[in-house]
RNA sequence: GCUGCUGUAGCUCAGAGGUAGAGCACUCCCUUGGUAAGGGAGAGGUCGAGAGUUCAAUUCUCUCCAGCAGCACCA
């Protein structure tokens, strides 16, 4: 037989036979490391320690103190796991797949009868007892007619399917947990009593398409979450209850930021204090493109259907807009119109009006453009996904030789404004020509340069993300990373030759011929709604002192204080500040614990040491601890916080 | 839009085939209290909407609406 020779990382080699495998390979080094052993890596491939190893390579055995591979492999056997216990306990249900995914895994069932909470408890008891069993896990590489027809035989229609789209040349890979057996590309680990059985718990069903097909049948999708120890899943869930404490659905009850009802689904009522949040933003910002060389515009939102037929939303989107229509009772004739989806076919229109010449651009139009769509309805969610929002829209009318430049100007803009608003940590992502494209090549590989380029000139790394530009161009997308490491696509760049071509945009040149504008779609925040929620379960609530709707609350101890109060309120309100007195006869005690609920960050309590004295006594939100300080002192550095921070 | 679940007072929730309950919030009274709930009294509900079964429906059934979780979607 023939010898390869392995190498291992502490750097020696040894030789062994062809065809060898790292159970092998392990229980030549050490018996324990054999009973340790969960996987391998071979040249860097994540290896099964079944499979065998045939030629000269790398090779090191992995245990459970290796998190990655560890993790990977507790998820995907624990996938099968459920699999074989739910079809344990219902014979005739059929599997599908069941891939790991973010912290646990996920398996997709087809089942008449919906699975409900008692069953998973059921199905976690199940689990454990197939982990106690300690059942072997095996491999094997079948040929593809075996494959169909054990599952035929089975009746396990979906695989069959399954198998049949393995690509030519890819191993068809069967594995059993004990008797029960599922295709699988692999790794797994040795048996199931290499399993945590106190460190998983399912977490939920919900449907699921079949690969994602929505015009297939619907399936049951079990999720469960996995970790290596009952401490890592402990602290799972914990992270779980701070998510839900941070939900701007509850926060904004709880702070009356605003309120949704069914007369108008996917659309927000503002309350005071939330649209005190809404107007200081938006005055930020339209500050910032005022300095950015933006000029600022508005238009329509009911605009009749010839403009989103020219501009081609009406056959591809007609059934997310809002359609209104007016009838000869109001009008001469008929007219079906459409609620604003998006703001550039009007932009395009502005634009427009008179000749532009070149030196005209190029022209930066921003419209805090309110829009409707027709959101399905299982998409909405709080004021994340809504019916109505409003965009920080704006559009770069440009020469093709402009663009680099003016993507560069716009990541610098935005980087600004994320810093701003306390986001430091957010990507880029370069999305590339998609298969069904429009335009040469050459154009392609011009501006997809342009954008790389302009991103590398502003500071900026980026990662490509192949084939998802739009059909007409390339596009930068920003992803920030909030403070529980949720990620949120906010800002985006988008370069667009069609529109200005569907909608005969044009301007002249410096040879006195007409020519065709690109345009730049971009946005920083979004949506206004959309980034106000993001806030809030950034800050849980808590939002820095310039965006706070209420940002000082004056609590009187003895009614004696109501005068001073007043004065004190009245000063703080004359220096800018959000203020408002709190006379009610309640105690200290209660009014902190409410307006602390509320999170209104500062609160000055005024009894009859400060009255005599002129004081205030200071206690930040969160703080235990109080400070005293004189009404000036208090006003001055209350309005200096209170100044946005590109005012500063 | 699809699958499943949910809809009872402003909020959080309990409840039962015979037209409803708690805590908090609210109003009033007492209390003027020094940093996360002082005490008492009172008021408040077409039980999401419509239809059906029944002597009787908020409760059971169906349809619709909305919300929640996930999927699909996100110009």
């Amino acid at each position: 037989m023939a010898q390869i020779s392995l190498t291992f990382p502490d750097g020696n080699s040894r030789e062994y036979d062809a065809g060898i495998t790292p159970a092998e390979v392990a229980a030549s080094i050490a018996p324990s490391l054999a009973k340790k052993a969960i996987s391998a890596a071979v040249n860097g491939a994540h290896w099964d320690l079944q499979w065998p190893i045939t030629e000269d390579a790398q090779v090191s055995i992995y245990t459970m103190q290796d998190d990655e591979p560890a993790l990977e492999l507790i998820r995907h056997d624990l996938a099968h796991v459920m699999a074989r216990a739910v079809q344990e306990i219902w014979p005739d249900v059929k599997v599908t797949i069941g891939p790991i995914r973010d912290q646990g895994w996920f398996y997709d069932f087809d089942r008449a009868e919906p699975f409900t909470p008692e069953d998973l408890g059921q199905i976690e008891a199940r689990m454990k007892d197939i982990i106690n069993a300690r059942d072997a896990v095996k491999t094997e590489v079948w040929k593809r007619e075996d494959a169909i027809k054990y599952y035929e035989e089975a009746g396990e229609p979906f695989k069959v399917e399954l198998v049949n789209r393995i690509p030519e040349g890819e191993d068809i890979r069967m594995y059993w947990h004990g008797d029960w057996q599922d295709l699988c590309r692999g790794p797994h680990l040795q048996h199931t009593g290499q399993l945590p059985a106190d460190a998983f718990k399912l977490t939920h069903v919900a449907g699921a398409y079949f690969l994602g097909d929505s015009t297939r049948p619907m399936l049951q999708r079990i999720y469960g979450v996995a970790f290596k120890n009952r401490k890592d899943l402990k602290a799972w869930e914990i992270m779980m209850e701070e998510a839900a404490k941070r939900d701007h659905r509850k926060l904004g009850r709880e702070m009356d930021l605003f309120h949704m009802q069914e007369e108008a689904p996917g659309q927000i009522f503002w309350h005071p204090n939330g649209w005190k949040i809404y107007t200081t933003l938006q005055d930020y910002m339209r500050r910032q493109q005022d300095r950015d060389g933006y000029v600022e515009v508005n238009t329509p939102q009911v605009v009749n259907r010839k403009l989103w037929e020219a501009s081609g939303h009406w056959e591809n989107y007609q059934e997310n807009m809002f359609i209104v229509e007016v009838d000869e009772d109001h009008a001469r004739e008929k007219t079906i119109n459409a609620l604003k989806p998006m703001n550039c076919p009007c932009h395009v229109q502005v634009f427009n009006q008179g000749l532009k010449s070149y030196r005209d651009l190029p022209l930066r139009m921003a419209e805090f453009g309110s829009c409707n769509r027709y959101e399905p309805s299982g998409a909405l969610h709080g004021i994340m996904r809504v019916r109505g929002f409003t965009q920080d829209d704006a559009h770069i009318f440009c020469t093709d030789d402009q663009i680099e430049f003016e993507t560069a100007k716009f990541i610098t803009f935005l980087s600004k404004i994320y810093a701003d608003l306390g986001f430091h940590n957010w990507t880029i992502k370069l999305s590339t020509r998609p298969e069904k494209r429009i335009g040469s090549e050459e154009s392609w590989d011009r501006v997809e340069a342009a954008l790389g380029n302009a991103c590398k000139a502003a500071g900026y790394e980026y990662e490509i993300q192949e084939g998802e530009g739009a059909f007409y161009g390339p596009k930068l997308e920003f992803t920030l990373t909030d403070a529980i490491g949720r990620q949120w696509q906010c800002g985006t760049l988008q370069v667009d030759p069609n529109l200005p071509e569907r909608l005969d945009a044009t301007f002249v040149g410096a040879d006195g011929a007409k020519h065709r504008p690109v345009m730049l779609h971009r946005a920083v925040l979004g949506s206004f709604e959309r980034f106000i929620g993001i806030l809030i379960e950034e800050h849980a609530g808590k939002l820095p002192f310039w965006l706070a709707p209420r940002q000082v609350v004056v609590a009187s101890i003895v009614s004696e204080a109501d005068d001073y109060v007043a004065e004190v309120v009245e000063t703080l309100r004359k220096a800018g500040v959000r203020a408002e007195a709190d006379i009610r006869n309640e105690k200290i005690n209660y009014k902190v614990r409410e307006h602390s609920l509320g999170k209104v960050p500062v609160i000055l309590a005024i009894g009859h040491r400060e009255v005599e004295e002129r004081t205030v006594t200071v206690r930040r939100l969160g703080e235990k601890q109080t400070a005293v300080a004189t009404l000036d002192e208090i006003v001055a550095n209350l309005a200096a916080e209170s100044t946005p921070p590109d005012m500063r």
